[in-house]
DNA sequence: AATTTAGGTGACAACGTTGTCTGCTAGTTC
DNA sequence: GAACTAGCAGACAACGTTGTCACCTAAATT
C-alpha cells in the first residue's frame, strides 16, 4: 500500500479511501490510485485491515464435523458455503480424524484465528468448553445433533419422530424382529433414533428381544460385519432399521452378500447416492443436508447480527421415501 | 493479552515469551503468566501475531473446487486436511458454483486473506491470472488438471493411458460400438480421457461413429437422459466409457431404467460409492484421491519450504477394477 | 573491590491497515 | 472584503502481536 501511495503521489489514506470505495475523494486521484494499485498488483491484506477494525469481524467462519468426507457433512459444507459466499465470508474446514478429543483443540485453533463463528456438529462428551468461548463473542451453531453443556442454536432433524414412523411401518408390514443397527451411543443423534425405535416397537405388541440391537458402530466395514452376522443368526431378523447412511450402505453389502436383499426388508437413516438404482431401492429416512447447512449459516449470522437473541432451535423434518426395500413383508 | 500482563505484573513482551515458550523467561513468572493467561481465558490473536511477524506466514491454506460435495474433491479435501492438521495449517474451502468465472474472484478473496498457498482443481479456460499471485509469493498447487497459462506442482491421473487401457478392454471383449460420455471438453482432463479413448478405438479395426460420443455433460441427469438416448438409438451402443463419476452413476441409473444393464458393456472413470454391490458391479477406472490430496498439499509445503523448486507434475496412477459391468460382452 | 558475564526483563518500533482529527483550498454568503 | 462553509487530503494513533535492543541484577571472574 505504501508503494501505491508512494507511486500515486498520495498519502497511505487516501490509497485507503479508494480502495474501500469511501466517497470524498477526488475523481482524478481516484484514477489515479487505481493506476497505481493496478500496475503494482496491490492486494490489500484483508488481515491487517480486519485487526484494525477491530470489534469488528474477520468475515471468517469456522466447520467443525467428523468427517467432511462422508456425503452428508459434505453437503452440509456446500449449503454453508452457499451462503458464506453471498456475504464474502471464508469457510475453513476440519475433520476430527475421528479423534474426538480434538474437537476441542480445534475450536480453539479456530479461536485463536479469530473466526467470527463456528459451526459444529458436536462429536465430543460434552461442549462445556465452549461456554468461554461464546462469552467472549464467538458465534456458535450446532448441526446434526444439540450440544452438551451449552445452549446455542441448534439445526436437526427430527430424529426420533422419523425413526419411529419408519419402524412402525416396518411393523404395519407384519415384521416382528426388527433389527437396529446404530451409530456411536454417545451421541445424540443415535440416541434419538435408537429411542425412535424403542417407542414404536414398546407400542407394537412384537416387543424387540436384545439380539436384534447392534450400536456403536462407527464404519461401513464394522456394518457389514454386524450385519451378515445377524442374518446368519439361527433366526434372523426380518426387517433391519439402519440408523445411518454408512450403516445402510454396510448393510446393502452384507444383504446382497447373502442374496436376502429380497426377502429381508430395509430402511435406513439418511439418503444415499443410489439407493434408488439398487434392486430393490433403499426405503429412506431422507434429510436434506444442504438445506441444514445453509440454515445453519444463516443461524450464525442471525446471531452474529444480533447476539442477544434467544438459542433457537430448528427441526428440519426428514421424510420416509419409499423405494421397494421398506415394503418387503416378512416370509410367512 | 494487556489484561493477562496486567494481572501478572509483567511485561506484554514477557507474556509473548511465555505464551510462544521462548526460553530465558524464570520459572516462577512463567507460572504466574500461565496462571494469568488461563484465568482470563486468553487466547492469542494468531492474525496480529502473524501480521507482525510478517514475511513469515499465516498457516492458512485455500481450496478451490468446482464441487466439495462431490465425493472425488471432497476426498481430496480430506487428504489435504490430514496433511494440514498435521502442520498446524488451517484449511479454507471454497466452490464455484457452477459458476467458472468465480475461479479467478475466489483465488482473489484468498490472496487477500494472505493464505500461504492454494490447491486448485483448474476450472476456468485459463490461469495465467495467477503469475502475477505466484510471483509475489502465493504457493500453487493443482490437482486432476493441469493449469493453463502457469506452470506449478501438478497432481494428476494417467487420465489418458487409463481410458485407453479401459477402451481396450472392452475392443478385446468383442466390442464395436463403444460410446464415449464426457464431461466439459474445456477441461483438460476430459480432453486426456477422450484422447485416450482415440487412442485405443483408433488402433483397432472398430472404427468410431461420432454418434457414439457425447461429451460436454455437466450432470447426473444430463447423463442419464443422454445415455438413455443412446440406448434407445436404431443400433445403440453395445458399451459405455462414462468418463467421470456423476456421468457413471447417471448412467448405471438409465441402463437400469431400460433394464439393458446385463446386456450393456459399462466402464466408468472414478469409483464411486455402492459400485460394487450393483448387480452386476460396475467395473471403473479409480482413483484414490484421498491420496491425490495428501499429495498435494505435500507438494504446496515442499515449495513453501523452497519456492525455488522446478514445478513438479506426479502421476498418481489409476487402475481398473473389475467388477462385472466390464466383463460383459456384446451380444451374438 | 572492580569488572565482566550471564540471565532475565522491559521499552519501543514495527507489521499493514483504518478511524479520527486537523488543516488547507476554493467557493459561498453577508 | 471578511467570515464562513464544503470538500478534500494528510498526520497520527491504534489494532494485538513480536523482533530488537537496552537495561538491570546477581553471580563469576580478575
Amino acid at each position: 500500500m505504501r508503494e501505491v501511495a508512494a507511486l500515486a503521489g498520495v498519502s497511505l489514506k487516501t490509497v485507503s479511501r479508494v480502495v474501500n470505495r469511501e466517497p470524498g475523494v477526488s475523481a482524478e486521484l481516484v484514477i489515479r490510485v487505481e493506476r497505481a494499485a493496478a500496475q503494482l498488483d496491490f492486494r490489500p491484506n484483508l488481515t491487517a485491515a480486519n485487526l484494525r477494525r477491530s470489534g469488528q469481524r474477520t468475515a471468517t467462519i469456522g466447520l467443525v464435523f467428523e468427517d467432511v468426507s462422508n456425503p452428508f457433512f459434505a453437503s452440509i459444507l456446500r449449503g454453508v458455503e452457499e451462503v458464506a459466499a453471498q456475504r464474502g465470508v471464508a469457510v475453513f474446514a476440519a475433520s476430527l480424524d475421528e479423534d474426538q478429543s480434538q474437537e476441542q483443540q480445534i475450536v480453539e485453533a479456530f479461536s485463536s484465528r479469530r473466526v467470527d463463528g463456528l459451526i459444529l456438529a458436536p462429536t465430543a462428551v460434552e461442549q462445556g468448553y465452549l461456554a468461554n468461548e461464546m462469552r467472549s463473542g464467538l458465534a456458535m451453531a450446532f448441526v446434526d445433533r444439540a450440544p452438551r453443556g451449552v445452549e446455542g442454536d441448534v439445526i436437526v432433524t427430527n430424529n426420533r419422530a422419523a425413526t419411529r414412523d419408519a419402524v412402525q411401518q416396518l411393523i404395519e408390514f407384519g415384521h416382528q424382529r426388527i433389527a437396529f443397527i446404530g451409530g456411536v451411543s454417545a451421541l445424540p443423534t443415535a440416541e434419538d433414533r435408537y429411542n425412535g425405535y424403542l417407542d414404536a416397537m414398546m407400542a407394537a405388541p412384537a416387543r424387540v428381544p436384545g439380539d436384534y440391537v447392534v450400536r456403536d458402530i462407527r464404519t461401513m466395514a464394522q456394518a457389514e460385519k454386524s450385519v451378515t452376522e445377524l442374518l446368519t443368526s439361527a433366526q434372523p431378523p426380518t426387517a433391519l432399521f439402519t440408523a445411518q447412511n454408512l450403516i445402510s450402505m454396510g448393510a446393502v453389502r452384507a444383504l446382497r452378500a447373502l442374496s436376502v436383499e429380497k426377502s429381508t426388508a430395509q430402511i435406513g437413516f439418511d439418503d444415499f447416492e443410489l439407493a434408488d438404482v439398487l434392486n430393490p431401492g433403499v426405503t429412506v429416512v431422507a434429510q436434506d443436508p444442504r438445506r441444514i447447512g445453509r440454515l445453519a449459516a444463516e443461524a450464525l449470522f442471525a446471531r452474529l447480527a444480533d447476539p442477544t437473541r434467544q438459542p433457537f432451535t430448528t427441526v428440519v423434518p426428514s421424510a420416509v421415501i419409499s423405494r421397494g426395500s421398506g415394503e418387503i413383508p416378512p416370509p410367512p
